[in-house]
DNA sequence: TATCCGTGGCA
DNA sequence: TTGCCAAGGAT
């Protein structure tokens, strides 16, 4: 029996597809439009790509829309406050993204006249633009032929050609093959094209091959199986670390903050006074590690899971008729009414609902 | 190159 | 329930 030779890949059927089957989105000029003559916004185009590193549409959303109704031009992100980019970023997670988007819009105000660069080199000497969104950027905002690769397209073309070489050592080569499928015409719908196939159809489980405009010249299709592509390096396992939180408030109705760190885990974000998170901890040594003597209670543990490891957070609150000083820590006291306005990571937002559980409206229970 | 960096949805 | 992993970047 005869191999057959899959068809040769070209970027035509993806983008008749993609003309008939692009999802709406915020952020994005239809194919429709852009024919007739709509541009994408640079500074959409760009806040969009950075929301979405490693994060999910539904996710971005509320995000995008809260941000461009705030600051709707570059300019006036380069204005504002890094404690109110900070808190409108909370919850979104990888707060380095929202401390270099900061710095990114300050560079372009200050120093390229609030306009973009229009090429991928200039992109990505920008802060929090790396290798993905400087192609991005460069294809979908200044119809730049630039090979754009991310996740998605990673799982597209290690399947299109049937790559067996394991991530991230394949990269390259997956790379070389984008850039050689990437047309002069209408890169940045290619880009977009490819990122919906693999949302949608090319999915990592259960992918809809039958629907695929690549059908014909998929290699693990016709050869192999799908689902086995892309091969991955394996993983290392998450270590559990433990620490305790501490809620005070006043008889005021005012809580203990502090600001963590600028740099490392949930950097610049504001929390609730806590231990070291370790991978061990003794419930007597947590008890003393809090930020001044009172009848500290227990209320509960908090479950966090964040990229390399798992946190499990007991809480210990008190009330006091008082506001305690904390300025040797850099603490201070804020109305509990108050806290959305605060750039408080999820983690925090838990601690602090397990102890007032009625400190925010979206809290459970 | 390997590690660090959040969060939520889904099978 | 557990693991996977989503339009990655910085160091």
């Amino acid at each position: 029996m005869t191999i057959t030779t899959p068809d040769t890949p070209t970027a035509k059927p993806l983008l008749d597809w993609y003309d008939r089957h692009h999802r709406d989105l915020p952020w994005r000029i239809s194919p429709g439009m852009a024919a007739g003559g709509a541009k994408p916004d640079p500074y959409r185009v760009w806040l969009s790509e950075v929301m979405l590193q490693q994060t999910t549409v539904q996710a971005v959303k509320p995000y995008f829309a809260k941000f461009l109704q705030r600051w709707p031009e570059v300019t006036d992100l380069a204005a504002a406050e890094n404690d109110a980019v900070m808190a409108a970023w909370a919850g979104l997670g990888y707060y380095a993204r929202a401390r270099n988007l900061k710095k990114c819009a300050e560079a372009v105000a200050k120093e390229h006249g609030g306009v973009f660069p229009d090429t991928e080199e200039g992109l990505k000497s920008l802060p929090g633009i790396g290798d993905y969104t400087a192609a991005a950027v460069a294809a979908i905002a200044f119809n730049r032929q630039a090979a754009v690769m991310d996740g998605n397209v990673e799982r597209v073309i290690s399947r299109l050609y049937a790559i067996e070489t394991p991530l991230p050592v394949g990269k390259p080569l997956m790379k070389e093959k984008v850039a050689r499928l990437t047309p002069a015409t209408r890169p940045g719908d290619f880009a977009q094209a490819m990122m919906d196939l693999g949302a949608t159809i090319c999915t990592p489980k259960r992918p809809a091959c039958s629907l695929c405009p690549f059908r014909g010249a998929c290699a693990a299709l016709k050869h192999s199986d799908p689902e086995f592509f892309p091969v991955k390096a394996a993983k290392k396992e998450k270590p559990v670390r433990q620490g305790a939180a501490f809620v005070a408030v006043t008889a005021d109705g005012e809580i203990l903050l502090r600001r963590r760190a600028e740099s490392g885990l949930l950097g610049g974000m504001t929390e609730v006074p806590t231990t070291a998170w370790t991978a061990r901890l003794d419930g007597e040594t947590s008890a003393a590690a809090a930020p001044f003597e009172a009848a500290w209670q227990a209320c509960g543990t908090v479950l966090h899971v964040f990229t390399h490891f798992e946190l499990r957070l007991s809480i210990w609150r008190t009330a006091i008729a008082g506001k305690v000083d904390d300025r040797a820590n850099d603490g201070w006291w804020e109305p509990v009414t108050n806290l959305e306005a605060q750039a408080l990571p999820t983690i925090m937002k838990k601690a602090i609902a397990a102890a007032i559980p009625l400190a925010f409206k979206t809290s459970k229970e």
